[in-house]
DNA sequence: AATGAATGAGATTTCATTCAT
DNA sequence: GATGAATGAAATCTCATTCAT
């Protein structure tokens, strides 16, 4: 079965290359200049031929995007383990999910802003009891659970504070990407000012006192 | 000289013909289905007439786009006059704001998604020396400075500040912009609870105290 | 008014060229083997044009056909006012229409075998009452009528027969197109003798004995 | 040599095999929709391997339309034992031929309607002297011989009659083909009506009596 | 000022076919 | 004998843009 493993690996790596091709043309140009034929250009192959690995543009898009947000949470999920403060987690885990998102920006801006329900069945947040549904949001919600174990919040505030926070993370992080050309220093300073001090603020519910 | 005075007002009027016909079709359509020929439809006129006024296709988009910030920067700032407390008037703006492009969503994506130089030069805003140059964080720095004005806050984590809440009330209305079928009041809900409090969490800086 | 009629001229001219040249391909090639780009070759145009005239394929196609029920139409009715006996009638009528259905067979290929709902709303007559409703096998009904007026035939029987000349007619033409290399001198003996002798069999009623 | 005759019998299975999928593929979706990856996609290998048995695409159709053709051959000439009247074997004949296409219509009208060479030196039939080289219009001669055997009838129109009786029955089955939707009831009426009467009538050489 | 004709490039997709293995 | 990778041509259609008038 040398040869059938083989074969499949081959198969792999030609995808990856496709989806790599198809990433960097929706980061260079924008989703909508993305083209068959100019990710078949890219990789130096005829347009045809990606019909043998996908189905249509669509499964090249999905893909793109499943690749995204996989990335992702296994970053943010593999930093979890430390057994330090709930707020220090908290910071930790912003800071590792902005910078392993940093890592990708071009999956990570197609997932994030699709509209197709295929995407936003991993990536919508925003609905009421989405703490108990993300994964993501769920890690979030259980450090704040945490952090308030001695004041009496309700639930939904809770939930309200852990959709804020994705929500404001979400937006630094699309905003470095778009403003590419902010020096290494300041896009530094930003990054530690909102998750070193903003971040705690936001947690910091006045209704605790 | 009256001719001339007319026929520059008969132009600046096709423009305006133009550039609402353009805007029309992306809320409607999306950005990636405008298409000079249908602007040119809509307005009724052929489409070779419209490089009479702009130059090409995109020299129309981006004069879509600075409409749109136009739009959006009026909309906050009339809201601006009222004398109550700084804080309220925070809460005031960023929900103005949130209202305003939650109006226009397609017009407000493409300006802010865009990498372009053109478009970088009117939506960039994380550079260090932001508040002194962009008008709209200049009225979010304006506020903080009044609510800070008994305290010692060095210039910096003001501007700090000033942009962590721009960029998390983009990324609140990106967010819900995206995941457009949320429905309306959990929408109102996360955009209230956002402005009312986490908005305000954020101001609370706790070297103030 | 000049310049607009001028226009109007050119524009129908150009149909025409392209609906020309459409008609020889489908009857050189095959209607599957049609296509934009054959007809703006053969016309000398780049494809993108052909949209200027038509919306699509489709519509090219349709025109195609309409020409060619047009045409056969009125060189079949045209023939009609002679004052001699029904039978003689009967005869020439075939003839006229054979000779005409021949100078056009492309296009009355396309017309007589699509069987797009189009094209069949024109075309058909088998059904049950045919007679009354399609102008062309009409004639042919009266024409039997006139020849059955002193015996006592059904209705019905009339028209199966008239929808069997109709039938067995085109199967001549429809052969006749396809074995395109039978010389000159064959045909015409053929289109005598099936004119001249078999539809006056065919009318020859025995029950009318 | 048994093992040079069973990779004969085997390449004949293969070659039948693939002859069968473009049959069925052709009777359900129509002869364009014909493709070689659909043919292989059905019998389940890969489409290349059908070049080891077929040179190329029209290679396969020319054997799909001689497999139409000896079908239909066979099942005229199988109803011919019967020791009936010539009259009752002719109308017998024709019903059969009719029944026999209209099982297989889209090979018939691939067959029937085809210009090319090698479809034509199957399916022509209208040069003088047919009668001699066609197997099928020879046996419609040879009824039309027995019918007229004690008439004196010119050999020449005896082929003109049969030619006839071929080019309307041919008729009748292009177009209960291309009205695909008269119902059931009225198909049988025109079948039964045609070869009945309509023959009958046909044969009727008036010069007989 | 305005139009319509025309083009060429580009979009996605399908297909017949070849070739190395 | 059989496969899968690969290609190039072709299909329909849309678009931004130019140009003569």
């Amino acid at each position: 079965m040398n040869i059938k493993k083989r074969r499949e690996r081959e198969i792999e790596e030609m995808r990856e290359l496709i989806l790599k091709a198809a990433s960097n043309i929706i980061s260079d140009e924008g989703l909508d200049k993305l083209s068959i034929r100019k990710i078949a250009k890219k990789i130096k192959y005829s347009p045809s031929i990606l019909y043998h690995y996908f189905n249509d543009k669509e499964e090249i898009l999905n893909n793109v995007m499943k690749r995204g947000y996989k990335k992702i949470i296994s970053a943010v999920s593999s930093a979890e383990l430390k057994d330090t403060s709930p707020e220090e987690r908290l910071v930790q885990m912003t800071k590792n999910y902005i910078i392993a998102t940093l890592k990708m920006p071009d999956e990570f801006m197609v997932a994030q802003l699709s509209k197709s329900e295929e995407a936003l069945r991993h990536t919508s947040f925003l609905f009421k009891g989405a703490v108990r549904e993300k994964p993501a949001l769920s890690l979030l919600y259980q450090c704040l659970k945490d952090i308030y174990k001695n004041e009496e919040i309700e639930e939904d505030r809770i939930e309200l504070t852990a959709q804020s926070i994705a929500v404001s993370t979400l937006g630094l992080i699309i905003k470095i990407i778009v403003e590419k050309d902010i020096g290494e220093e300041q896009k530094q300073r930003i990054i530690d000012f909102f998750s070193e001090e903003i971040i705690l603020r936001i947690v910091n519910d006045s209704r605790t006192k």
